[in-house]
DNA sequence: CTGGTCACCTGGAAGC
DNA sequence: TGCTTCCAGGTGACCA
């Protein structure tokens, strides 16, 4: 499910929860994920969480002797269920605490569970990754500068997380949307007004979607409501042919290297 | 290096 | 009702 605001939500959701609790057992049903769950995951037992961070969408839990680097890929979810609750299907992953257990489920395995004793800024997955979108890294300024050269649709460049982490494909096209810039402009056509526009509206957009996600907090860490995604109604994703928000203008859907954009040919140019 | 395409996997919705 | 097809929130691997 997740972009950078589920992501971050199932981390302000975990983190206080898990803070300071020692993991009290490991459960791999399904090792195959994108990767195989290391043997190494096995030996957490006895450990204790110091905290769970976030780089883009992964998850990094501190464990002390090294992170264990979590993946929600496509269609994965964590949640901390009571000790004994029956896992179902897709749910390939445990790690127990005494009385409550973190949960992974993924039904189609794009996720992955990892572990690193290294450092974590020079593990494979995590070094080259981009911008944080969220933090003062990001500006209008630095994603002009970032953008010079780029061949790419904007909309691309906006998922290439070698850039910018954590935008995936629904807030691409709603950050676009907000900034009014046309998908598939040119990265490297930005304007420096289109890029503060740009820059202001990620920000927006994954905030708001935070806030939403935040507020069914307490359903995602206790049951297994599906919450907080979609939740906030959409500007453009998902609408093809609905009007508008703003201007009542048929929304279009368009396909970008594969995946689905949806924006207004009227407000967005 | 860049940019474009494919593959991985399952389930739900839409189409016939 | 049942079968088939399409589509889905990510991203590494591979190609030109």
């Amino acid at each position: 499910m997740p972009e950078l605001p589920e992501v971050e939500v199932t981390r302000r959701g975990l983190a206080p929860r898990l803070r300071g609790r020692a993991i009290s057992g490991v459960a791999i049903r399904e090792r195959r994920l994108r990767w195989p769950i290391p043997d190494a995951v096995r030996r957490l037992a006895g450990k204790r969480v110091r905290g769970i961070g976030r780089r883009g969408k992964y998850l990094l839990m501190d464990c002390g002797a090294g992170h264990l680097i979590l993946h929600l890929g496509m269609s994965g979810s964590l949640r901390l269920v009571a000790a004994g609750t029956p896992a179902g299907k897709h749910d390939h992953f445990d790690l127990e605490f005494g009385d409550r257990v973190l949960r992974l489920r993924d039904p189609r395995r794009f996720g992955a569970v990892l572990w690193t004793a290294g450092e974590l800024a020079k593990h494979p997955l995590l070094a080259h990754l981009g911008l944080e979108p969220l933090s003062s890294e990001l500006t209008g300024e630095r994603l002009h500068a970032l953008s010079r050269g780029a061949r790419v649709s904007i909309k691309q460049f906006l998922m290439d997380a070698r850039r910018l982490v954590g935008v995936g494909n629904i807030y691409a096209s709603e950050s676009l949307f907000l900034a009014r810039i046309a998908p598939r402009m040119r990265a490297g056509k930005l304007s420096r007004e289109k890029s503060e526009r740009l820059s202001a509206a990620i920000k927006r957009t994954l905030h708001t979607a935070i806030r939403a996600g935040g507020s069914s907090l307490r359903d995602f860490v206790s049951s297994d409501g599906e919450r907080g995604y979609f939740q906030n109604r959409s500007w453009v994703y998902g609408r093809e042919g609905k009007p508008c928000r703003r201007c009542g203008t048929a929304i279009r859907r368009i396909v970008q290297g594969a995946r689905a954009t949806y924006y207004c040919p009227r407000c967005q140019t």
